[in-house]
DNA sequence: CCCCAGGATTGCT
DNA sequence: AGCAATCATGGG
């Protein structure tokens, strides 16, 4: 079924982008991603670029409210640059170290940080760090609420882990086209082509 | 004008 | 343990 899903959204969805940059960019990325249109945190990506402080450094020892002026069109700038800060602190002190631990130590470490739930750990985790941990989101838990699985982000985490060879570019690209996928056809109030998808299996 | 986006945290029950 | 409120800008 995992595996099957898999399959009709290969063929379904074609990509054109997915998360590229430095280590410490997708990160930042992953930090502002929560709740907001990727064009926007776009925009604030390419502030902190031109003004050349996209480096775990810079963005330690910028003052906060500058950093919320760049950050700003991405929404929850107030928080964010916050979050973003202590990230940044964190970053220069762990992230070698994490590179070299295992897995489950490596994700603890980064839900401590304020600001870094699941969804964003296990982000930095597979895009970031190439480290194996499947991404769920909003739309994972919808398409196979769908499809007639119903789970919290563990229990789907989960099954899909155990359903898929443990492979760093599956992952990433599964949870791309699930993504793509949801953005196209799932909405709060309607799911039109889930019924396609249960249709197939 | 209304809804919501590639969630996380806090506080209440 | 699960649920609601909160955060905030920009697009459709």
């Amino acid at each position: 079924m995992i595996q099957e899903l898999y399959h009709l959204l290969k063929h379904k969805i074609n990509l054109d982008w997915w998360w590229q940059g430095s280590e410490f960019e997708i990160s930042v990325g992953a930090l502002l991603a929560p709740q907001t249109r990727w064009s926007n945190v776009e925009k604030a990506l390419n502030n902190l670029k031109k003004a050349n402080l996209l480096s775990p450094e810079k963005l330690s020892s910028i003052d906060e409210t500058t950093l919320q002026e760049l950050i700003r069109p991405c929404g929850f700038y107030r928080q964010k640059a916050k979050r973003l800060q202590e990230f940044s602190r964190f970053y220069t002190r762990e992230w070698n170290d994490l590179k070299f631990a295992d897995l489950d130590t490596a994700r603890e470490k980064l839900l401590q940080v304020r600001g870094v739930g699941k969804e964003t750990a296990d982000s930095i985790l597979l895009y970031a760090m190439e480290k194996p941990k499947f991404v769920v989101d909003a739309y994972t838990l919808k398409i196979l609420k769908c499809l007639g699985i119903d789970g919290n982000y563990d229990t789907i985490q989960a099954l899909f882990e155990k359903n898929l060879p443990s492979d760093v570019k599956l992952f990433k690209h599964y949870h791309a086209l699930i993504v793509e996928f949801g953005k196209r056809y799932c909405n709060k109030n309607r799911c039109n082509e889930c019924e396609i998808l249960t249709l197939k299996n």
